[in-house]
DNA sequence: ACTACCATACTACCATACAAGTATGGTAGT
DNA sequence: ACTACCATACTTGTATGGTAGTATGGTAGT
């Protein structure tokens, strides 16, 4: 048994749910808006069979709530899910970042040091959104380097809910320039070979963006899972 | 907008997937088998459709490899997939264990203290099956008791192909009376507030459980993804 | 014997039709 | 005015037919 590689032409079920995924991570479609087959099928212009397909997925990855014979609903965001993901970004960062600074390819090294550098640009520029696409990208370069992007494909799948509190905190006028120091000094701590530095600096630097969950949950009480509701 | 309880009356899609789920992790189905939407279709006495959904589930989590217009195989099992869930695991029991020599419900601890008790008899027994199960819900006892239910379940998730690694090792006779005598020590390490020991000790329990991969792949070569392909 | 070709029998993919459960608004009865 | 009921218009769930791409085995030509 030999498997070639696929054709990776983007499949109908593949295109709706890929821009439904983004939708709903940009919070375009926000955390409790209905959805319907139907609606999304003659939106695509396409079928009710892979909008159908796509909803299973999307499901799958707690980014919709399917409800037999009422609807469907983009789940709200749940801050006891968002804390143990954190939790768990926080663990594996930190595990890899001493892999980092026992070694580290020289290659990706450049490649982190020009995100950073793109970084001072886009928070100069105050360019939120790319600023938040480069700061995924930093940390997801160092993954790379330690040869674990399999886990960097889970904490990103894990923190689908965490991410999209991490966009309302973007909306709620966060401090890129904070993060951006920090990212600098981590690749200093890295380069250094300091193991006990990175490991100070990241875990200062994950807890920092967990901060105000309470707060956003005032700002945008619509889009949060109440704890008593299940 | 509130989400009262869903019926939880077991969809087609929801039977047909777990059923499959079941046989691929028990290696009832091994890896590299054929099925198809058909096939299975007709041994459920469904339409294609529900079994078509459940594909596209089982295939997002890396159980299946759906080659369009070709055919659907039960997925390889991919070494390095293996290792980077092995790693992902290491690093958030040990992250865990901390939390449980800090502080961990009496009520908890007593359900582990069973479940050793158990453990026990089924070394004795010599029931590997049995054995496999209540290794499972030890580990998983001790992130409950941490309030890591959900992060757990993230591990279990990821360790879809480790479990069917491990699922074969069973089969190639493992050493669970070791097994068990490490849980021992974990126990007592917890009761004493130990941390540095319980790290140890979880330190070495994961790593025993992957030393011999490449064994595997020689006794059961057709289930193992080579490194070229792909 | 070997190779190029092609009919055939598969496969997954998508569109459509129907079934079954649920929310909603109007209406008749009180 | 209020309540119980019911027709209707939704929703998701399932079944089925047709389409396009792929593997395979046989055959004609070399």
């Amino acid at each position: 048994m030999v498997f070639v590689k696929p054709p990776q032409s983007a499949s109908t079920r593949e295109v709706v749910y890929s821009a439904l995924r983004e939708q709903i991570l940009q919070l375009e479609l926000p955390p409790g808006t209905g959805l319907s087959e139907k609606e999304i099928s003659l939106q695509f212009n396409v079928s009710r069979t892979p909008v159908r397909e796509s909803f299973v997925q999307l499901a799958q990855e707690g980014l919709l709530e399917i409800l037999p014979q009422r609807g469907t609903y983009v789940s709200l965001i749940d801050n006891s899910l968002v804390e143990e993901a954190r939790f768990m970004r926080e663990q594996l960062e930190r595990a890899v970042i001493q892999l980092a600074c026992e070694s580290f390819p020289e290659e990706q090294f450049i490649k982190i040091k020009s995100n950073l550098a793109l970084q001072k640009l886009s928070v100069a520029k105050q360019d939120d959104k790319k600023m938040f696409e480069l700061d995924e990208e930093f940390h997801r370069a160092i993954f790379e380097g330690c040869g674990k992007s399999y886990t960097w494909g889970v904490i990103q799948h894990v923190n689908v809910h965490l991410n999209r509190s991490r966009m309302l905190r973007l909306a709620a006028d966060h401090n890129w320039s904070h993060i951006y120091s920090q990212h600098e000094q981590i690749v200093a701590a890295i380069e250094a070979h300091d193991s006990a530095e990175a490991d100070r600096l990241m875990k200062n630097h994950l807890n920092l963006t967990v901060t105000d969950q309470s707060l956003l949950k005032e700002k945008f009480p619509t889009y949060f899972k109440t704890p008593s509701s299940n």
